[in-house]
DNA sequence: TGCCAAAGGAAATAGTATAACACTGCCGCC
DNA sequence: GGCGGCAGTGTTATACTATTTCCTTTGGCA
């Protein structure tokens, strides 16, 4: 109930290297940009990435407290993750009221979501073509669009076919 | 965004004709169903349809108890909610914790959402394009889909260009 | 008539998010 | 060096959203 990182697709990948590689990718960026990943801003970032499967706001706030130790209250965690997201490093997943580390924060993009019901990963998509097609559909109704957000809930590969994976991603991973 | 009739649109349709007609299509869709539309759940729809914003729980609660002077709690509407929803006669908007009126519950879809940030106007779309584009990409992924939801933020034709009125403010469009 | 299941009333609680104010350290400036 | 401003965080309180639990009422039906 408290493992690492246990990520619903362990064993599928090396989380660590996506871990590491969110950090280094989230502290070049802020450097470029001019804005400061401070120490809490760049371990909220790491608890956000700890897994695949988005983290509510809470979550962070109890790991913040119970393994850092450290003095923590909601507004605290919801900074952090406003600037985080400012920065785009994260993204809120509305459905779930929670949060998930975007897989390239380099480029700006309207990502797409794939959310499994069964085992909480969130895939995170960049599909021209639904971004075209949604933009089209806005233009006729002479609609300028800011945002898009597509969560789309289902049942992924691994949980649909747990013969042919036989992945060990069974169950949700933070729970 | 709380008088009485509903601001945004005013003036643009017969909204009355949109709260009619969405209370005999309710009332006409759960009989064949063989489910109850009870006086509380027809009310509360009455109420989210006040107008094409989305509308709270608990501003439906308090008009419940304001308007009607009905004993309510919070289970009181969020049933009634559920009930509507399983129902397709509501939507809920997640990126707003609130609900809207569907605009054609006859017909099951995969609906689309532009959200006016300025008059909070919700045009609910069903686009074939944009839901096929979600689903080839799914598909790819070995994704399969039980939901999904688009919900894009901006502003609308009217809140734009107030003088021209060439587009068609809460009304649907379907492809 | 009596039974059952669905619907709704009521109280408490859980979960999510923000407002408001205080404190500190850093930086540029005089 | 002293000073003012500001970003970042700490702290407390509160607002907003949603669910659990238990009980009572209602409506359909054998
Ligand atoms: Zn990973
Ligand atoms: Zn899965
Ligand atoms: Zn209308
Ligand atoms: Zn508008």
């Amino acid at each position: 109930m408290t493992e690492p990182a246990p990520g619903p697709t362990a064993g599928q990948h090396d989380h660590k290297a996506c871990v590491s590689n969110a950090l280094a990718m989230a502290s070049a960026l802020c450097q470029r940009r001019g804005v400061r990943l401070t120490p809490l801003r760049q371990r909220v970032l790491e608890l956000v990435w700890r897994s695949h499967v988005p983290v509510g706001a809470y979550e962070i706030l109890d790991r913040l407290r119970v393994e850092d130790g450290r003095s923590a209250a909601p507004p605290t965690v919801y900074r952090a993750l406003e600037f985080l997201m400012e920065q785009k490093l994260i993204h809120r997943i509305e459905s779930l009221n929670a949060f998930v580390g975007c897989i390239d924060p380099s480029r700006p993009h309207a990502a797409q979501y794939l959310i499994c019901r069964q085992c909480g990963t969130v895939t995170e998509l960049d599909d021209g073509a639904v971004a075209a097609a949604i933009q089209e559909q806005a233009r006729r109704q002479g609609f300028s669009i800011d945002r898009q957000s597509v969560e789309v809930h289902g049942t992924c590969g691994h949980c649909a076919d747990p013969a042919g994976a036989a992945t060990n991603h069974a169950e949700t991973a933070t729970a």
